[in-house]
DNA sequence: ACCTGAACACCGTTCAAGT
DNA sequence: ACCTGAACACCGTTCAAGT
């Protein structure tokens, strides 16, 4: 009965299930033991479907992105991609408890995944036009500048401050809609 | 002889000490525990000086953020001053190990403190003309491009990769310029 | 006022051993 | 191939007790 000749676990399974901790738990308390936990399985398991903490926080945070992507649709051209894609990006980033924080703390999956991620970062924007090297500078700038807003806007006693003297989302596009038209072709 | 009358220990020695073992060990690395040993001193008697590490952290990203004002000379305009703001801050950030995820973890030292830190973070702009809401919002722009910026900029094996294709100065400058122009008075 | 000693309730990770 | 049990070397924090 309990032979279970096919694997209980998944990275897929872990990652998700992970998400939900953090919403639950939050940055701090997302920890290896109580993940295990939660999937009903020991600890050490976990070390079998990913080598580690850290690269589980790098899939996860690749799982963000791939969401702002996927939800950034077709653009008339660049600097309205780039927009669209902040603005998907940042409601990504804060969708999630605790978002942009992973997103900063978090390393890329594997030093060798750089190259390959590059290029998918820059795409979408080469696509439209842009040679390689100003898509990836466009795009590392726009990812810059909505990972550190929504870090902000996410920090809560900052937050309940700030709030009272403006509106996040019109201050934060208007900061992102600066940030694009000045970007040149 | 070992009567001690004076204390043995100080926040500011605390936040000295903290950053040595920053820049030796890591933030992963940043223990209260081996700061007492660096300190010659058990763990709990940290937490006399403060309140939490969480606190230590909001201490030291509070004294990167006076590094950056401190740095930042008399502008000609308010985009002169948020022009050369932001560079300096990128340096200081740049300057200690892991200064920019520190920076995007921790949170303001105390809910208390955010209304004097906002008036703190308008007051150069508002010198320079700016009403304070806008002051607020290009400040925080400005923050927001940096720390993202320099959060990928410092971030291992992204960064080898990266580097080949751009010039990481020219690039992050040309982005915060572009930023800096497109905000309006 | 300022610090130590001892303890509580955790961590991430490794590794032999099971199935 | 995939997981458990047990262990190692740590954590942050509290709190009585010392001086």
């Amino acid at each position: 009965m309990n032979r279970q000749a096919q694997p209980n676990l998944s990275r897929g399974q872990i990652v998700a299930e992970a998400f939900e901790l953090l919403e639950e738990a939050g940055l701090e308390n997302l920890s290896m033991r109580r993940l295990a936990a939660r999937l009903e399985v020991q600890a050490p398991a976990i070390y079998w479907h990913v080598t580690d903490k850290a690269e589980l926080l790098g899939l996860m945070a690749r799982e963000i992105y791939a969401a702002a992507y996927a939800g950034t649709g077709p653009a008339a051209d660049w600097r309205d991609w780039l927009g669209q894609f902040g603005r998907v990006l940042n409601a990504q980033l804060a969708a999630r408890r605790d978002g942009a924080r992973l997103c900063a703390l978090a390393r890329p999956p594997s030093p060798a995944d750089a190259p390959l991620h590059a290029g998918r970062i820059a795409a979408p924007l080469i696509a439209l036009g842009l040679d390689e090297e100003r898509a990836l500078a466009h795009q590392a700038a726009v990812i810059s500048f909505t990972l550190g807003w929504t870090t902000f806007e996410t920090n809560g006693p900052m937050r309940d401050y700030l709030r009272q003297m403006m509106d996040f989302d019109a201050t934060f596009t208007a900061g992102l809609d600066a940030l694009v038209s000045g970007l040149r072709a």
